[in-house]
DNA sequence: ATGAACTTGTTAATTGATTAACAAAAAATA
DNA sequence: TATTTTTTGTTAATCAATTAACAAGTTCAT
């Protein structure tokens, strides 16, 4: 299929998680304007979406949720489950695993952490365990990793995103506040809340 | 002053952080390729968005640091700090509260945070004390607190918004998993780690 | 059976964001 | 002094995302 626009493939990854709940509500069907109320979309863009998705509603009912979860399930997961990883098992860290380990279903997986701290090395959450950072382009290279979660505290970023890249991370998910380096063709993705504080404060007063 | 495009916006606190580090290193002037590539942005764009921002840089040396700092606090913080609260202060509200304070200036402020949890109630982080829940429509309404972040984790979330409402907030960032129901007028952003790992997925495999 | 009330699916129009293009200024160099 | 280099500032062009408009299918009520 034909690559889909960033931003809708943002908005499905949101449709699957609300549909997984839905689903368990025992809805057969939902329609667009449903679903985009429950987003705060707008309908259009909701059948826009689904249209580029390439499934199809029914002209009475809406959509069929278990063909929708299906349909994106097929486009989300490609080939398989990308594997990713976290560095700095701090509160942060933490929290993001099991976060993400809440979800139904999940086209990425985390199987192992890192960290430097020896109180952290070696713990499991959720059953994932927290591996010495040393090791990290070992179990990289071996687990075929291609995500990596940065919530790490430290002054010496740039050593290690080399390394890792070196491994075989392709894609970075930053959440430490320095700018880092990143060489053409690795992904990232930045995000600080303070810039969502400080544009939520501009929208507030102006 | 003419309101700004979104994006500009977040951008232009981007530039305020990247700034004040750069400053630190006693540069009193930069090229707007210089700040474009710390934050993996194309210099027209730079350039554009300090045109917005009604500022103005020279034709040898770039835009005069302590300048443009200036010009950017007197945007984003109008008329002045805009006063925020969290909401659970677990693992990630208290990664929140740390992070948002060690910023060096900032238009948005967080004097007070709430829990149920007596263990957390009435310690302090930072000197950032942590109320009973029960507190937050009076402490919110006393402190003229307009911006909530939700990094609470409960079943029941819509009588929690529809209480910090009515108590004067007018923006939420939620990190919780439900969809949540917001009347008109009031700022939402929500933020989901899940989403910006399967769309990083869809990429690095398309 | 006819029309009203819904819905989806799709194209066209609009709006918003980014990038290209280039004039103008200033200094460095030949 | 003329030319080259480098940078800002701005308009125009392009690209991306959203929304409007509406045909077409389906059911329900009359
Ligand atoms: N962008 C945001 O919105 C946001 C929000 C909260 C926190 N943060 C940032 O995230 C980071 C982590 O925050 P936190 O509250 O979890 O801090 P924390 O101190 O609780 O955790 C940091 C962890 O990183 C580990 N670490 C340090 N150096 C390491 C290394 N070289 N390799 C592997 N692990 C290493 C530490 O041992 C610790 O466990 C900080 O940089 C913070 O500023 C960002
Ligand atoms: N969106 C994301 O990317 C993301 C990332 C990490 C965590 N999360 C979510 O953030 C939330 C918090 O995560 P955490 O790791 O900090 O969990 P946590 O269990 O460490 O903290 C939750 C806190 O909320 C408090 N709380 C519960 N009910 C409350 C109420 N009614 N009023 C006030 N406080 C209340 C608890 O006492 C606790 O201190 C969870 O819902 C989690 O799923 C989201």
């Amino acid at each position: 299929m034909a690559k889909l626009p960033k931003k809708t493939v943002e908005r499905i990854s949101q449709y699957r998680r609300v549909l997984a709940k839905y689903q368990t509500l025992s809805e057969p069907f939902i329609f667009s304007h449903d679903l985009a109320s429950l987003l705060h979309l707008n309908p259009v863009q909701v059948r826009r979406d689904l249209m580029l998705l390439g499934t199809s509603g029914n002209y009475r009912n809406g959509y069929k949720v278990t063909k929708l979860l299906q349909s994106i399930d097929e486009t989300l997961t490609i080939p398989k489950s990308t594997q990713a990883t976290i560095i700095g098992m701090g509160r942060l860290g933490e929290s993001l695993l099991k976060h993400i380990g809440s979800s139904p279903v999940c086209p990425v997986m985390i199987n192992s952490t890192f960290d430097i701290n020896p109180k952290k090395i070696n713990t499991t959450i959720r059953g994932i365990p927290c591996y010495d950072m040393t090791r990290a382009p070992e179990i990289i290279k071996e687990q075929k990793i291609k995500i990596a979660i940065l919530t790490l505290y430290t002054e010496d970023i740039q050593a290690i995103i080399d390394i890792l890249i070196d491994a075989g991370i392709e894609g970075f998910i930053n959440y430490m506040a320095g700018p880092i380096k990143i060489p053409k063709g690795i992904y990232l993705k930045e995000y600080d809340i303070r810039t969502t504080l400080e544009e939520m404060s501009y929208n507030i007063h102006n």
